[in-house]
DNA sequence: CCCTGATTCGC
DNA sequence: GCGAATCAGG
């Protein structure tokens, strides 16, 4: 595979959109995130800054720059909720649910005041839910973060607390949960119809 | 262990 | 120019 003028488009666009190598190298394919890595740093794109902002040697002397830029409001300091991994139960058996793709690094989090639809305990079978607390005891209990492709998003906890963290456990082949997330996250309708309150 | 980008250097 | 190997870090 050699760098094409389709493939190098695809490269920036990707990259600017603050792709990551590894992904880039995937979407390409024939390549690895090395060579995508090396690509970028021969185009001169490494640094992930636009246009603006040229130059920026370093500075050599301490600069005072007085302004002290503070965003100001208490508001300011409010952590937005993570974006939702996914509205678990609501998954139907014939449709896998789209996936909950945590959004490529870049994507903005839209400041969520509204909680993530956290599965509701009247909402899933005794059984799953107790699998379901049987596995968080076993969660590695990784931040939005340390999330990836092949850990589990089962988000648990409070989002708006610091009791909350996602289960980590390795996933399913393909799906977005661990085993016994998958469980908890793919129900049949029939089972999930009228759980009483 | 999974991942990230940065750098080097033989090709 | 290319990218594997390596480095440095989370």
């Amino acid at each position: 595979m050699s760098w094409t003028e389709e493939r190098v488009e695809i490269l920036k666009k990707m990259w600017a959109d603050g792709q990551s190598a590894s992904q880039i190298a995937k979407e390409l394919g024939g390549v690895t995130r090395n060579a995508v890595i090396g690509k970028v740093h021969r185009l001169g794109l490494s640094n992930r800054n636009t246009g603006a902002a040229p130059a920026k040697p370093a500075e050599p002397v301490a600069k005072p720059a007085p302004a002290a830029e503070k965003p100001a409001g208490p508001a300011a300091a409010a952590k937005p909720a993570p974006q939702p991994a996914a509205a678990p139960a609501a998954a139907a058996p014939a449709s896998p649910a789209p996936k909950p793709a945590l959004p490529a690094r870049k994507a903005i989090i839209p400041a969520g005041q509204p909680l993530p639809p956290q599965p509701s305990a009247n909402e899933i079978s005794p059984e799953a839910l107790a699998s379901q607390r049987e596995v968080e005891k076993k969660a590695r209990k990784l931040t939005l973060m340390e999330l990836t492709e092949r850990t589990c998003k089962w988000p648990i906890g409070d989002p708006a607390t610091e009791d909350f963290w996602f289960c980590g456990l390795p996933v399913e082949q393909g799906k977005p949960y661990c085993e016994a997330h998958v469980g908890v996250a793919f129900q049949p309708m029939s089972s999930r119809r009228d759980r009483k309150r």
